[in-house]
DNA sequence: CGGGCTTGCTCAATCGATGAAGCAACAATT
DNA sequence: AATTGTTGCTTCATCGATTGAGCAAGCCCG
């Protein structure tokens, strides 16, 4: 393979030659900060006209080396298969770039390892800030970066080690619990326990999802049924396999479900599809996370859509003013009501 | 706000004052290739457990600096709002990293003075490549690039000033249109045009797509109406608005029709929804893009997927040889059947 | 006309990692 | 004993941008 000859990039020092100044001035000029550093007008005119037919690209890496501050924000990010994630990652990126930050993103696909590696490697580019979004273990990549001096922040999944902001997931499952409830009343004429599915037991906000389904159950005189709630995992299949052993060992499933995300509910739809176990009647069912199609699925489907925008505004509220206090901040998510 | 007084990093020069020796004899281990530089194993194996000691991680910006290549892979991306891409990123970052490159990613909105931006950026730091994916304008992405000597690829859109990727949108949606176009007959006992909806009639993959859409009409001996073809940008208030306006004009649609992207779908399921156009008997539609809900939103969708994994191997397959000839490589998606 | 001030620059050290060149110590060979 | 070779390091220049310190020229003031 031939490789072809590659333009050699411009540097200041080529700038400088071509303007017949210093390396410094140029810096300067190029930097913005030329009034404080005194160069004239005229000069540093010049150097921007030169600088922009020469099609001048700093060299970052130079200059970072140098620098006190990186510029440098990292976001370690679980998965990219849904809208929640999704739009996270969309909006983390356009705020950082109002800021003037370079936004790095890496997926860890929910692996702790990868999670602790992608934390290394933005360590290693001296990134000024990691928000870790839905990390299985926040603490111990605080832990990590704060040995190298880089401060943290939780999206999602909360950590004590650091600040925090995540969904009022114990609100939102409430109130998306009650509408549930509320709908299976009206169609049986009748009060009765929900099922729970999706979402690992050991996480802060699947728990206090449990939390508040059971408190929906109570408020209205029922008691929720253990052996009704499902953490099994965020995976479809793990929905769908958990719905089928539930449903060969009760018999018949109630008529309603609390669903942990949308890609839970993934696997619980195929099921309902496959197996055909609700027949005609479709369960009602709500589903903890957004996503268009699942709007359009059905009526039976109530969701609440997490508020990204008020959560990042709050976790840059928190980078803007390097507060570092350990406290959790919880964002009510919005109820979406059916097109 | 008090700011905590943070860690010092730790350099080479540290561990090599720990390890009461030189720098360069640090670098040289830590990098792998202390034999080469004939460092004896005892001092290698002193200087890794000094730096594990330590947590020591190397600052990339000073190496990179140094280096003649930064093994930094950079990609600008349109949305993170649906599956395609969000497959094409997860997929693209694994590969990157299991080459040992790092990956940088940068999602523009379709906008053409973002990408143009993200581009620059992407040079500033230094990246070894750039993909250009579904670039509203990948040529001028190459030329930018090509003058700071960074090498590009194209994926999903094509560009002619340098190597591209892309779905065989010809083919796919042709066999797309075959199935839609069957479906129709098969309900309605005759054969008859369907609609196009969605996407950006200037793009290279709607053009194709709609060739294939003409193509399936001929191959059956009908032909497509021209009026029926809705290439009204991806947005799905877009297709929403297209579809009413028609049907304002034309009175009754035709009973199939081709989408162009699961967002334009979007918009075509709710106003199908909304209007009631079509009551109970609902419409034959073929979308071109995959989403696990879409699946489970009834039978009469198909959809093709267009084939990440395959496109992704031939993207880094060029990268991977250096290859550089302005060549287009277009790979079948797969139809996908209902579950 | 000399001292002090301002203007408009340049010089040179620095950030941390890299690697070519060099050097000391010792072994092997003639 | 002198030469050559090998081993195992160290030294130092370098990558490109940044910035404190410094310096020359011009101006003002008493």
């Amino acid at each position: 393979m031939k490789r072809v000859s590659l333009a050699k990039r411009k540097t200041i020092y080529d700038l400088a030659e071509l303007a017949g100044t210093s390396a410094s001035a140029v810096s300067a000029v190029l930097n913005g900060n030329w009034k404080k550093r005194r160069i004239s007008s005229q000069l540093a005119e010049k150097i921007i006209r030169i600088a922009d037919e020469q099609g001048y690209a700093p060299n970052m890496q130079a200059s970072v080396l140098r620098r006190e501050r990186s510029s440098i924000i990292g976001m370690i990010v679980p998965k990219y298969d849904n809208r929640y994630f999704g739009s996270i990652v969309e909006r983390f990126e356009a705020m950082a770039r109002e800021r003037g930050l370079f936004p790095i993103i890496t997926c860890t696909r929910r692996d702790p390892d990868l999670e602790m590696e992608a934390a290394r490697a933005m360590i290693s580019y001296q990134v000024d800030y990691v928000i870790a979004t839905g990390a299985t273990d926040p603490d111990r990549i605080t832990d990590l970066c704060a040995a190298a001096g880089v401060r943290t922040v939780n999206l999602d999944l909360p950590g004590t080690h650091s600040p925090s902001v995540i969904s009022d997931n114990f609100q939102g499952a409430l109130e998306l619990t009650r509408r549930v409830l509320d709908n299976c009343e009206k169609e049986l004429a009748r009060k009765a326990p929900l099922m729970f599915v999706g979402g690992r037991g050991t996480d802060h906000n699947t728990s206090e999802r449990i939390r508040g389904f059971r408190a929906a159950h109570h408020e209205i005189g029922i008691t929720p049924d253990e052996n009704l709630i499902l953490a099994c995992g965020y995976a479809p299949e793990k929905a769908e396999q958990s719905l089928k052993a539930l449903a060969e060992g009760i018999g018949e499933l109630p008529h309603g479900m609390f669903v942990n995300s949308t890609i839970s509910l993934e696997g619980v739809i195929r099921w309902i599809r496959r197996s055909d176990h609700y027949g005609e009647r479709k369960p009602q069912i709500g589903c903890f996370d957004f996503d268009p199609f699942v709007a359009l699925l059905g009526e039976n489907i109530e969701m609440v859509r997490q508020d990204v925008p008020k959560m990042l505004d709050a976790i840059f509220d928190i980078i803007d003013n390097g507060i570092s206090d350990r406290h959790l901040i919880e964002i009510m998510p919005i109820a979406e009501s059916m097109a």
